[in-house]
DNA sequence: AACAACCACAACCGCTTCTGA
DNA sequence: ATCAGAAGCGGTTGTGGTTGT
């Protein structure tokens, strides 16, 4: 199996068998260069055209995932997550619905953050992705902590941003706690801050949810919601560490 | 050093929905 | 109204890199 060595058939140039697997450089390049002529569209006469052995779904894909130039990969912001589980509770895997609202981002990235970020706290925390357990960690738990996380990174970024502006060496800013390797400010804050950030809430259609400000409120009149006298891990309330990406 | 186990992401598959002839 | 092909969707698998033994 001549997986990705290549085109593994050197002898005929037209031979019809389809490749599959990993996209070269090569491709790309055919598919980018075919697009910037004829425009996207007709995936199966383009792969055919372009020269690409490859079916219409998977250039489609290609492009659409990784190559179109306004896709944005990685990185998924506090914002972003906080969007992700808003409207999946909502929702469900409604995933290209729910990418709809995170320009930029594709519904395999978002159903892929799902699934490695989510669903592995699900699994840290011993209980299922569907149990009310797990909603309501998310809702009360990791949601206000992003939101929490989402405005003191953002006055971070402001203050990081006037800094830079009277210096413009810029220095990592070592203040932030954040360990994570990730996402220089400028690229997280940079979007559309008010439109993706708290605006977002109660602007969908037959949307009645409250603002996060219900947590808070949730969070001081205590436990009364530590319903469903269930297992529980002790580290449950305590482990913040899991919850940030 | 070598190998296994794990993880994140890219890509594929089957099915459904859309479109237009 | 029907039908075929294209596009879209969500579940699933594959692949390459990383981490652990």
């Amino acid at each position: 199996m001549g997986m990705h060595g290549i085109p593994s058939n050197g002898s005929g140039e037209e031979d019809l068998e389809l490749r599959r697997g990993p996209w070269t450089v090569e491709e790309d390049l055919l598919l980018i260069n075919y697009i910037a002529v004829h425009g996207e569209g007709r995936w199966n006469t383009l792969a055919r055209f372009a020269g690409l052995k490859r079916t219409g779904k998977s250039c489609r894909l290609r492009w659409l995932n990784y190559l179109r130039p306004d896709v944005r990969r990685g990185n998924i912001t506090p914002e972003e997550q906080l969007i992700i589980l808003e409207l999946h509770s909502r929702w469900g895997n409604r995933w290209s619905k729910i990418a709809q609202h995170l320009p930029g981002r594709t519904d395999n990235e978002i159903k892929n953050y799902w699934r490695t970020r989510v669903q592995k706290h699900a699994k840290q925390l011993k209980c299922d992705v569907n149990s009310k357990q797990f909603k309501d960690a998310m809702r009360y738990l990791w949601m206000p902590r992003l939101a929490e996380r989402m405005t003191t990174a953002a006055a971070a970024a402001e203050t990081v941003a006037t800094a830079t502006a009277v210096a413009t060496a810029s220095e990592s800013d070592s203040s932030a706690p954040t360990h994570l390797s990730s996402p220089p400010l400028s690229d997280c804050y940079g979007v559309n801050y008010g439109e993706l950030g708290l605006g977002f809430v109660g602007s969908f259609e037959e949307s009645q949810e409250p603002s996060f400000s219900h947590y808070d409120e949730f969070f001081s009149n205590g436990s009364s919601w530590a319903v469903s006298g269930e297992p529980l891990p002790e580290n449950f309330w305590t482990s913040d560490d899991i919850w940030l990406s």
